[in-house]
DNA sequence: GGATTTTCTTGATTTGCATCATTCCCGACG
DNA sequence: CGTCGGGAATGATGCAAATCAAGAAAATCC
């Protein structure tokens, strides 16, 4: 159990600049969790008292709204942590709920041994603070898009967003639909239309969840319009 | 100058906790602006060498669309601070604009001492940790009430946590209502509609910025029919 | 391989909020 | 004192996206 874990941390950014050592005393700490698609790791409420790191699979955080609605905020990719603020908030419980997509593996890293480590590693607790700015700053990127982009332009800027820098290219939609479309907060009737008109008016293919793009700029172009 | 910013710094939380030499240190570092209603403290596209921390007065945190239209994502109080999450992300631009309301006074830090402290002690980091993270909570709240509340629940919303926990009381907006209305995320025209409503169905009065409501339960209630 | 469920698409209709256009109010100031 | 100007209220209209309602297409299961 800690041998794997230990070599994953190696491989996640925000634990590949550690020492062995440290390394060596989070994965005794940790915990693995191998779990089924559709499984909640943890829902609004809950007590925190650790984080959370993705091995493989992929994770939605979602949040409720009381009549009954749910909004996916945040999909987790392979290599990324979640649940870190709320544990850096002491005694709080979580504001969101956390469920697998697919099966996967994540890890559990109690609070205690993140803080044993952030106590006595600077550079380490400078990893960790720009790990939650670069997360703020994308929670900023998307109350930006929501309060003033169109839902087409939600759309475009998420494609050329996972396009990357490329000029032409395949872009994989990591979920299915209607988990995109509610993280880009849209209905997916909205997401299949928006998608539709894209593929009408810029040379795009659209085949399951590969979406191909021909031409990068054309794209963008549908953005100018506003 | 450095007399001011040390004794201003005893009493912002994040630095209450630091040694009085720790807070010299800062102090030294530091710069004071006094600045005049509508000034721009930074734009979007700056290159950010540190954080500021508000005195007294009000700032406003805008994000602009390329079509022009502006909308305020936070709106900073004496005693908190802004700018730290790119700081800590070396080398980024402002993703936004900070511009005052009123007059202000606001401390200039640079990254370079806010560093040299957080190298030496964990305490520091962890305060600054809990302050990114309760930033992050904020934020995350935003975005659910953008999201998957209604215009009306979000001013609701907004009453009640102005109101705090107190049964009733009388709650004043801390800037005019146009900015209060761009920071809910609705025109000033469907605030004002929001508010009016608010009066006849739940004896609130309104005079100018002052709200008095006479039973939160009362307020409360408007948020259940949805 | 066919049946059943889930996901996705397409169309018709509704609606909440923005927008546009006035008007009203109140403080500032000559 | 009047008038000027920004802030706020109110009314009429438009529109983008949600909702409602079926189908079509995949994926999953036995």
């Amino acid at each position: 159990m800690d041998l794997s874990a230990l070599s994953f941390l190696r491989h996640i950014p925000l634990f590949a600049h550690c020492t062995d050592e440290e390394r060596a005393e989070l994965a005794a700490a940790a915990h693995e969790l191998r779990v089924a698609k559709g499984t909640t790791l943890f829902r609004r409420g809950d007590p925190c008292e650790g984080m959370h790191v993705l091995v493989y699979g992929r994770v939605s955080i979602v949040v409720a709204s009381k009549s009954g609605t749910e909004k996916v905020v945040e999909l987790i990719q392979p290599g990324q942590s979640f649940g870190e603020a709320i544990m850096f908030l002491g005694g709080e419980s979580y504001p969101v709920s956390a469920q697998t997509v697919e099966d996967a593996l994540v890890l559990f890293l109690p609070a205690s041994a993140i803080f044993a480590v952030l106590d006595r590693d600077p550079r380490f607790a400078r990893r960790m603070l720009a790990g939650l700015s670069m997360r703020l700053h994308g929670l900023l990127r998307d109350v930006e898009s929501y309060t003033l982009e169109s839902a087409s332009d939600r759309v475009v800027t998420y494609l050329l967003q996972q396009l990357g820098e490329a000029a032409s290219g395949t872009v994989t939609l990591p979920v299915n639909k209607q988990l995109i479309a509610s993280r880009l907060n849209l209905t997916p009737e909205t997401f299949s239309r928006v998608l539709q008109r894209i593929v009408e008016q810029c040379d795009v293919v659209v085949s399951g969840r590969e979406i191909h793009i021909s031409d990068r700029v054309r794209l963008a172009e549908l953005l100018k319009s506003a």
